[in-house]
DNA sequence: TTACCTGCAAACGTTTTGCAACTGA
DNA sequence: TCAGTTGCAAAACGTTTGCAGGTAA
């Protein structure tokens, strides 16, 4: 696990350099988001911030995580039904999820490196790096079968 | 692009062997999802179902991806807003997903075995090579913007 | 002061569900 | 025969939108 790269204050920051008003909603969305080891969904996010701000609405926290995703501070993750996780790269970004026992491991930085020199090599696309995911099977459920 | 591994008739056999019935509705959904060289969303293969059988429901179509997806003869992608389309395994499975236009690109067969290689290596983890999304910029955004 | 942000509620589009009728094996 | 499948309609779901009022800079 890597350290937090961003804190919040350059998160607040980032957002006024982009012309977006710092807010105390956006604020704690931030923090919430950015603070987070998982990766939240929308819904999770709006029940922290109420925590907070108890009459912050739903509709705030996808407006704001929408800036968020649109200054590059979070990415958005979708899944099937329609839901979308917030992942800030914070955290190391290129996981091998197995199919078998649902273990989520992180490639170190230097793999990492070296998969997107390749791809952007041979295909001229470039990875985020932050978000690829990799299935397959574990060694631990290798070994076992 | 790789040609196309698996046959509607093998596909049909699959079903079987999974003990779900081979209707007519299905067979024509497998033969829409495996012949298509795009990736379509449900609302297009329904369009395209329609034309043989004109009275068949949205629903049948989306149990029927699900059925599908369940015995790995399509993969679902998701895309904000909750859409998702259906990738028959027909094509390489490694996909390159562009985040801003949406585009996706599947990697040739040596990049595929470089990349699979070198995790395999570092990690002990063994991709299954038909699930490996990766998301980025790819070349025409790269340069628009 | 003013452009931007917020909360509310309604709308949206995709997907899922329940159920009675139907059908493949 | 009968469990599994289908079409229909309605519901559910996460997300987006429009707008009047509020707020940061």
């Amino acid at each position: 696990m890597t350290t937090h790269l961003r804190s919040e204050a350059s998160a607040i920051e980032a957002l006024r350099s982009e012309r977006y008003k710092a807010t105390s909603r956006r604020i704690a969305i931030c923090r919430i988001v950015l603070n987070s080891r998982t990766r939240p969904l929308a819904q999770q996010v709006y029940d922290e911030v109420k925590k907070i701000h108890p009459t912050v609405s739903l509709a705030t926290v996808y407006k704001t995580l929408e800036v968020l995703r649109d200054i590059d501070l979070v990415q958005e993750i979708n899944f099937p039904k329609g839901q979308a996780c917030f992942d800030s790269y914070m955290t190391p970004h290129m996981n091998l999820i197995c199919l078998k026992c649902g273990a989520i491991t992180a490639l170190d930085d230097k793999t990492i490196k070296k998969i997107t020199t390749k791809v952007i090599v041979s295909t001229k696309f470039k990875p985020t790096e932050q978000q690829m995911d990799i299935y397959g099977i574990c060694q631990k459920c290798s070994n076992t079968k």
